[in-house]
Formats: C-alpha cells, sequence, structure tokens
DNA sequence: AGCACGCCGACT
DNA sequence: GTCGGCGTGCTC
C-alpha cells in the first residue's frame, strides 16, 4: 500500500495521508497536483508533498481521486521554501499553497482530459487553452511561378480573392519562388478588408492558401529597439567590483547608494552576468505599478528574456509566465521582475536575487496569511538555491544596516551622484511660528509659497508631498466637537470633495456628509486637517495659472490613469504635481526644481516605533526627487518642530547618524535587530469576549515567557468592519530558541480556541511585524 | 475554509 | 407549528 502526504489549501494546520490507488501510482510524486475528498466536499485540490509506505493509525485513509495531468509540478526547492515559510511565518501549509498558486488551482482541476502524458521532469501547466492566430501561406501545390500565374488568371472572375491573394504576395514578397512559403498572420491580410472572410475561406477551400495555427503569447512582448548595456562609471565600477568580491564571501550583499548614483546600471550588469552563465534573475519590487520607468528599462535591454509578474494579471497571463519561468527553451524567461509574490515561481535555477528598495514596507505581506517579507523571504529562497541576494536602497532599513555592519551581509556604499548632481537645498519652515505669526496662508507657509513661485518663473515643476489622500481626514463640529466617525471601524471618516462623500479609509464605506451637526443641530461643520485632494484645490487658488495634478490611490484607481499622470508631469503638460507616496517611489522627473513636504509632523510622530525611520526614509526619498541634469534642486519641508532630530539629520543628509539614533533607540526600547518580535492579533465581534480571550492568551503566555509578553492593547484603529481587535507583542531575544517559542506560541493559540465559547475569536501570529 | 448538526426566536 | 440564526465540531 502507498500513501501520500497531501497539503490541502486550508488553514488548517499539518497534512493529510490519503491513498494512492494502484492505478495513479505512476503519477502521485512529490510537488504533483492531485484531487481529492475531503471532509463532506468532493473534491479538493491538493499538492503531494511526500510519498510512503507507512500506513497512517487512527483513521480510515481516503483515496486519491485523480492526478490532472494538466496541473503545476511544484519543485523539490519550492517544497522546501513552502516549509520553510510555513514554518518561519506561523501559518498552515495550505495558506502558503494558496499564496504560491493563485488561480492556478482552478486551471489545474479542470481539464484532465489531455491525452499527453505528463512529462515529469518539467512543471509544465496546462489546464488554459493557450490563445492561438490564424496564419497562412501559400498552399504547396502552387509551387512554380507558373502554377501561380494560372492561379491568378483563374481568380479574375473573383476580385476579392484576387485581392487578398496579391496582398499576401505583396507582403511576403514573391521572389524567391519556392516553398516553404513565409506565414502571415490572418490579422494582415484582412487588415483592409472588412468582410473577407467567405472570400478567404474560398481561397483555402480551393488549395490556393493554407491555414495553420499558431500559439501565441498574451504577454506584451519587448516591444521597443533594444538598447546596448552602458558601461559603468568609475566609481559604479568601484561598486560592480566591491560587490562581486563580497559575494564570495557572504550571501547577502547591502546596496547602500544614494538616488542618482545609477544603481540600476549596477543591476543591469549583474543580471546580465548571471543569465550569461545560465541562471535565472529574480528582480524584487515594492509595487509594480510604481516603477514602470525600471521595467521599460529592463525590458530594452532583455527583451523576451524578461517577464513581469504581479498579482493583477488573469490567470491564463499567470499560466503562461509560469510556463517561461520553469521552461528554459526559446520561450523561457532569464529574468523575472516582480512583486513579492513572483518568490514562488516555478525557477529552474536562481542566481541571483535583487530587491530594490529593500527599505520598503510593502514588502511585508500583512493581511491573508502567510505574512511574510519578501527581502527576508528572498535571502532564505536563494539560499536554497545557492544564489546570492542583493539589497539595494538609498535608505537602508534599520535591520539590513544592522546586519551589514555586524558582518552578516556585505556593505558596498554608492555615494557619489551620477554626473555629480547636487544634493538640494533643505529649507525648513516652521509651521508653528507661521501659525503664531498669522503668516499662515492656508496650508502654506510664507518660504513654500515663495518657494513655488520662484521655481514655476523659472520654468520648473514642483511636487507637494502629503501623506494621506482625502480632503479633509475628519470633519467636526465648532458648536460642541463632534466628528463622523465610520459605523463599522473606530476611526474618523474622510471628507472626499471630489465623490462629495465622507469615506472610511479602514473599510472602504461611505457615506453622505451631515449639512447639519446631528449632535447639536448647529452649523458648525468644518473640515478638519488636509490631504492630497485640499492640496491640489488650494493650490490652484494660489497659483491660477499653474497645471495641478493629483497623483494618489484615488486618482490612480481609474484604469490607465497612473500611467497618464505621470507621463503627463514627464512630459511638463504639468506644472504641479500633488501626492502621496506614490509620488515617492523610482520615478525619474527631469524638471523637479522643488519638492514641498507639507506636514512632517504626521510622519514624526505617527504611534510606531519605525516611525522616525520611516520619516527620515520617506522624506528623503521624496527630496530625492528635486534637482536633477545639472540644476540644484530644493526641498521644503513643513514641520512645527523643526528642531526634531530627524528633521536635523535630514538636513545634514546624515544617513549615518540617524542611524545610530534609531539604533540606540531599539536598543533602549528592546526592539528589532535586538529583540524578535511577533504580534498576536485577535479579532471578536464582541468587545467583552475579545478581552476575555485576549488576557486569557496572554496570562498563559506570561507564565511561560514572563515580560517578554506585551499587551494585550488596543491597537491605534480599534474595531475594522465591526471586529475589534487587541494586540499581545511578544519580545524574543537574539539567541534565544525562536523556533522553540513559535511552537509554544501556536501551542497557547490551539488551546485558546479550543477552550469553551471562544471558538468565534479568531487569532492570528504576526511574524517580524513591520 | 467549508459543511452539518443542533438548539433557541419571529413568521408563512 | 416551522425557517433560520450562528455556536460547535470535524475533516486524512
Amino acid at each position: 500500500m502507498i500513501y501520500a502526504d497531501l497539503i490541502l489549501p486550508l488553514p488548517l494546520p499539518g497534512i493529510f495521508t490519503y491513498l494512492v490507488p494502484e492505478e495513479l501510482k505512476e503519477g502521485v510524486m512529490p510537488g504533483r497536483l492531485v484531487m481529492v475528498p475531503f471532509g463532506k466536499k468532493k473534491i479538493y485540490p491538493a499538492i503531494v508533498k511526500s510519498v510512503h509506505k507507512k500506513r497512517p493509525e487512527g483513521y480510515e485513509t481516503r483515496e486519491i481521486l485523480s492526478v490532472p495531468d494538466t496541473g503545476p509540478l511544484v519543485s523539490e526547492v519550492q517544497l522546501r521554501f513552502w516549509e520553510w515559510m510555513t514554518a518561519y511565518y506561523m501559518c498552515t501549509p495550505g495558506e502558503v499553497m494558496k499564496a504560491a498558486l493563485p488561480g492556478l488551482l482552478r486551471a489545474g482541476g479542470q481539464t484532465g482530459a489531455s491525452s499527453d502524458t505528463a512529462n515529469p521532469g518539467r512543471s509544465r501547466l496546462a489546464g488554459y487553452k493557450p490563445r492561438t492566430e490564424t496564419f497562412l501561406c501559400l498552399h504547396p501545390s502552387v509551387s512554380t511561378g507558373e502554377k501561380l500565374n494560372e492561379v491568378l488568371e483563374k481568380l479574375k472572375k473573383a476580385p476579392v480573392q484576387l485581392e487578398l491573394l496579391t496582398s499576401y504576395l505583396q507582403i511576403t514578397g514573391t521572389a524567391g519562388f519556392s516553398p516553404p512559403f513565409p506565414e502571415i498572420p490572418k490579422s494582415r491580410l484582412t487588415a483592409g478588408s472588412k468582410s473577407a472572410r467567405s472570400p478567404l475561406k474560398a481561397l483555402i477551400d480551393k488549395k490556393i492558401l493554407t491555414p495553420s495555427l499558431h500559439e501565441i503569447s498574451r504577454l506584451p512582448g519587448s516591444g521597443g529597439e533594444k538598447k546596448e548595456i552602458s558601461s559603468l562609471n568609475l566609481y559604479q565600477s568601484a561598486a560592480i567590483d566591491s560587490i562581486r568580491e563580497q559575494f564570495t564571501e557572504k550571501d547577502v550583499v547591502l546596496l547602500n547608494g544614494i538616488t542618482s548614483a545609477g544603481k540600476t546600471e549596477i543591476y543591469i550588469h549583474l543580471i546580465s552576468e548571471e543569465i550569461r552563465k545560465g541562471r535565472q534573475v529574480l528582480y524584487l519590487l515594492p509595487e509594480i505599478a510604481l516603477t514602470a520607468q525600471i521595467i521599460t528599462r529592463l525590458k530594452n535591454i532583455f527583451g523576451d528574456k524578461a517577464g513581469v509578474y504581479h498579482s493583477k494579471f488573469s490567470d491564463p497571463e499567470r499560466v503562461e509566465i509560469w510556463n517561461r519561468v520553469a521552461g528554459n527553451g526559446e520561450n523561457g524567461y532569464s529574468l523575472i521582475l516582480g512583486v513579492r509574490s513572483s518568490l514562488f515561481l516555478p525557477f529552474r535555477e536562481i542566481g541571483l536575487i535583487i530587491v530594490d528598495e529593500e527599505h520598503e514596507n510593502t514588502f511585508k505581506q500583512f493581511d491573508p496569511a502567510p505574512r511574510y517579507h519578501a527581502r527576508d523571504a528572498a535571502v532564505m529562497l536563494a539560499s536554497m538555491h545557492g544564489a546570492k541576494t542583493l539589497l539595494g536602497t538609498a535608505t537602508p532599513s534599520v535591520e539590513s544596516m544592522y546586519n551589514a555592519l555586524s558582518g552578516k551581509y556585505g556593505l558596498v556604499n554608492l555615494t557619489k551622484r551620477y554626473l555629480d548632481i547636487e544634493l538640494p537645498e533643505i529649507i525648513i519652515a516652521d509651521t508653528r511660528e507661521a501659525r503664531k505669526k498669522k503668516k499662515m496662508k492656508s496650508l502654506f507657509t510664507p518660504q513654500l509659497l515663495d518657494a513655488m513661485e520662484e521655481a514655476l518663473e523659472r520654468g520648473g515643476q514642483v511636487i507637494l508631498f502629503q501623506n494621506r489622500r482625502g480632503y479633509a481626514p475628519f470633519i467636526e463640529c465648532a458648536d460642541c466637537g463632534w466628528i463622523p466617525h465610520c459605523d463599522h471601524c473606530d476611526v474618523s471618516m474622510t471628507y472626499h470633495k471630489g465623490f462629495k462623500q465622507l469615506v472610511c479609509h479602514y473599510c472602504g464605506a461611505s457615506r453622505q456628509p451631515d449639512v447639519s451637526c446631528p449632535d447639536c443641530g448647529g452649523n458648525g461643520l468644518q473640515t478638519r486637517g488636509f490631504g492630497t485632494e485640499k492640496i491640489e484645490d488650494e493650490v490652484s487658488i494660489f497659483f491660477p495659472g499653474a497645471r495641478v495634478a493629483r497623483l494618489d490611490l484615488d486618482a490612480a484607481r481609474k484604469k490607465r490613469a497612473h500611467e497618464r499622470i505621470i507621463s503627463d508631469f514627464e512630459a511638463g503638460r504639468t506644472d504641479i504635481l500633488a501626492g502621496t507616496q506614490m509620488i515617492a517611489k523610482g520615478l525619474d522627473f527631469g524638471r523637479v526644481s522643488l519638492v514641498g513636504i507639507l506636514n512632517a509632523d504626521n510622519l514624526l510622530f505617527f504611534p510606531d516605533f519605525r516611525a522616525h525611520e520611516r520619516s527620515f526614509q520617506l522624506m528623503a526619498q521624496v527630496s530625492g526627487r528635486a534637482g536633477r541634469k545639472g540644476k540644484r534642486g530644493r526641498v521644503v519641508i513643513q514641520t512645527g518642530f523643526p528642531g526634531h532630530q530627524v528633521i536635523r539629520n535630514l538636513i545634514a543628509n546624515d544617513f549615518e547618524k540617524n542611524f545610530r539614533e534609531q539604533l540606540a533607540e531599539r536598543r533602549q526600547f528592546r526592539y528589532p535587530p535586538y529583540v524578535r518580535l511577533i504580534r498576536i492579533i485577535l479579532k471578536a465581534g464582541r468587545k467583552k469576549l475579545l478581552e476575555k480571550a485576549a488576557s486569557s492568551l496572554a496570562d498563559s503566555l506570561r507564565s511561560r515567557f514572563g515580560n517578554r509578553v506585551l499587551g494585550p492593547e488596543y491597537p491605534f484603529v480599534s474595531r475594522v468592519q465591526n471586529r475589534y481587535i487587541m494586540n499581545i507583542l511578544m519580545k524574543i531575544e537574539k539567541g534565544a530558541s525562536l523556533s522553540g517559542a513559535k511552537k509554544i506560541i501556536t501551542g497557547e493559540i490551539s488551546r485558546l480556541q479550543s477552550a469553551p465559547g471562544l471558538s468565534s475569536v479568531t487569532v492570528a501570529a504576526d511574524v517580524d511585524p513591520v
């Protein structure tokens, strides 16, 4: 009797053992997709983890139903990677499977009728009809010029058919008249005439033309002309030498290169080296939408060897990408540019993973498990492939810098800006002082207004940054202090002037704004604070001649609006661009001479231990947009706390000092990298029940971990979508057994959930929360 | 996650 | 008298 241990796409711990029927023995092997009955449900997809002969005890095994030969074959390395992720991020194997095979599960199950037997060596995935296009060529019977003339003669009475045939001959060129004849897409022949269908069919029936089906890609090709790899300058060459050298000893190197230092050029050289060695490269980006420029650049160089992957692709597109990553033939991808989920693609052999903008916290998945950090998972995946990882950024995360300085990672600094572009001049505008002296004009300090005027006069462009979308983060009644809150969440509702709605940024609920205060009946309702929408509005009042645009989630939501806004700004069709951090990332605008940060304080005083680290990074990144190509840029930062340490470090452009200060704070208050954090998130519909469950869990954890357990506490937003939330924070010191701690925590969580009355409380762990 | 079983409130 | 609420338990 042969049994198989299977991973099912369920949030259940552990794996499930099934009996392998005799007739499926051939197909059931580790990594294969199989279909099984589970519980009351008749059919589930599952991935084979291992095959063995140990008969399980305590229950009757059920049988595997089928092995669709269209399913993916998950490689041995991938299975190991899944296993690591399950253990490290405290989730179930099924949750990792769901993250790794989105949509593919449906694809694999649906057919199975295909007769060509699975090729066990490949992870090729079918299940979707490949997209095809009809190509046409001259029928082989028309093999000589004479025969062609005969045919042309006969077609005198059929002008449309004649026309079609002549245009085929024109397109392909009549010279060199011998088979095989060139094939051209049907669309090229029929393009001109609207109803060429029946004449075309007649030509085919008469065996003058002959059709053939070709598989064509659903994915955009490289399109543009191929560009040569440009050579590196002195500093870039030195940096790349140093990276290579450090890779001989270290598996991970942190490339700390200031904006405009030309990191991308270095990546390109390293990528092409790996490709030459026949290995694959994974280039991870925080968010694909924000990095169109880099993608274009890399596609121009690596052409069809480069593929892009993100979650917006349709299932058939994903299948094609999956196959092209797994395959090493003509269509095989050597370079994948992708977001965090591309870690799950079926790479043959990775030589290098580049994690660009390493410090970005969007690399951490938050909502559905697995709550993995793509940067850290990349380091693990690379080591499983025997590959190297390069972390690139202009503002390293505290964790990575710490790893580099402690010798765990290599470190390469690139401090010379490309073309010697000067760092921008930073002007601090004190909003509290301006307010006291009644000098504030709406949202603007005199310094910012003056700088804007000057920039626009000289034909420069302006970027205004505000980390908040919408018009106003809340509305308040001036008479009684009433503030509209979301019915389902514990937050105030943001006023969106464009939609004329109050919107909850946590659950998306929206409603009409009140006309008068529902609490006191007065007419004192006023907007408070400001978001990007209000900035856009106010700017047009102060600079009526300027062309203003806005780039934030709302503006980018409409299809292709995002690209349009950026290309308009790039082309100079817009003068002022107001936006959220969307404008901070990976964009190179040539004519930006001024960057305004409207309110640094809501970055600096965000209630989170990473607030200072993040505000430095964000402000440095935004500032980096100012001043390019020979002109020194300007940055105006509006803050009520001009003496704040982060502001001072920013003025001095002293990343090092900022890092040291952050590190000291982390040490003092016991935060990473000095401890590892595990956050336990509890949710329930009833407050009392939640509090009872949370304190019971915290107590039992405290009996094992003592003062390493903090909380439970209500988070900043304590209710989302009608569910109350409490957090318990665990601090595990370096050197202690992390896996041991996780086992205990998992045990305590499952104990809590099996307690009577608490089954409606959901508990999740978030390892290394950001 | 599904799915079924089981025990208490307002309705054809 | 029943339909249906969701709390509980189980799944190889």
